[in-house]
DNA sequence: AAAAATAATCAGGTCTACCTGACTAAAGAG
DNA sequence: CTCTTTAGTCAGGTAGACCTGATTATTTTT
């Protein structure tokens, strides 16, 4: 019998643990702050790891954002240097939007390093954490397919089970 | 020996959770999404958990703003009915801010809730992830004083180890 | 009492993430 | 060869998180 407080107690670490990468990554400003992988440019970068050329059309569709946001966010990627935006030939209507190298880094930039914090585990805690994690991670995917039967928002399903390996292969 | 490639594997299940919470959220909207309990209002909010009436100069003293945008913050916090704010008797200058109950209640709403993902761990798993938080949280903590050592930052102080216990006292 | 310091405000700005509505340029269908 | 659909753009907007500079009250110091 699973006990209650003791879930609460393990609830309120996480969010500690969480505010806690909040304030570091204050400090090191820019460099790892994978809060903004998740919406606006960063959800695009994300979206593109897979694809070597995509319409913005088709990074709509698996992002869930409006045609013109998600062009607003490509033109400031562009911008930025970590996209490249040119005409399609085939059919001239569309803009195939890919990474550039830069755009690659950057995504490695802010989801490869390892966070310091993980040093202090020994080995069977990390294997401990590993487990948890795993288990964490499938009840999570099964709560939100739960609650978005529908999964039309594929950038969901995109997400959750093929970036991280493009990102860092094995 | 610590094993790298273990870390490595932490660290993306790591991101793949932290993925995971943002989407579970993006369905939730609004209802418990602790992503801005660090900045702008929710800084201010949380900052005003452990006091009864603080001046707005006190506050910005603890989390690292400036005077103007904490008082844009406090303004609209106090439009969503979530602070108030009086001048203080004893000295005319000052504008004393404090909680309102629904202020209390929307921190609440905001740390309170056990995540549904934690009950698919047993009562082992729970008690070495709580474990596992406690050592992490514990190596941040005196990371980020060691990047911050002139602790000037007092925010960070003030976050790390009395909010939580204010919040939900068991 | 005059000068200096302090708490806060006003005005105005930047940048990000989004959105709606209106519109153009191609492509495909009949 | 029109008619409709499709991909994308333009214009303009909201709202949040910040910031700088200038200014107003009030308190403190001298």
């Amino acid at each position: 019998m699973t006990d209650i407080s003791s879930q609460g107690k393990t609830a309120g670490k996480i969010i500690e643990f969480e505010m806690l990468q909040n304030i570091a990554e204050d400090d090191n400003k820019h460099e790892s702050d994978y809060k903004m992988l998740f919406q606006g440019q960063g959800k695009i970068l994300l979206a593109l790891v897979d694809t070597d050329g995509i319409s913005q059309k088709d990074l709509v569709d698996r992002i869930d954002m409006t045609p013109q946001s998600t062009a607003e966010f490509v033109r400031k990627l562009e911008r930025r240097g970590l996209v490249t935006r040119e005409k399609s030939i085939t059919d001239k209507r569309v803009t195939l939007v890919r990474l550039t190298d830069r755009g690659r880094a950057e995504i490695q930039k802010r989801t490869r390093s390892i966070p310091e914090y993980l040093r202090v585990l020994s080995d069977d805690e990390l294997q401990q954490f590993n487990n948890i994690l795993d288990k964490i991670n499938g009840q999570m995917y099964r709560d939100i397919k739960d609650a978005d039967p529908t999964l039309q928002n594929k950038y969901h399903q995109f997400m959750l089970n093929q970036v991280l390996h493009k990102i860092h292969p094995d």
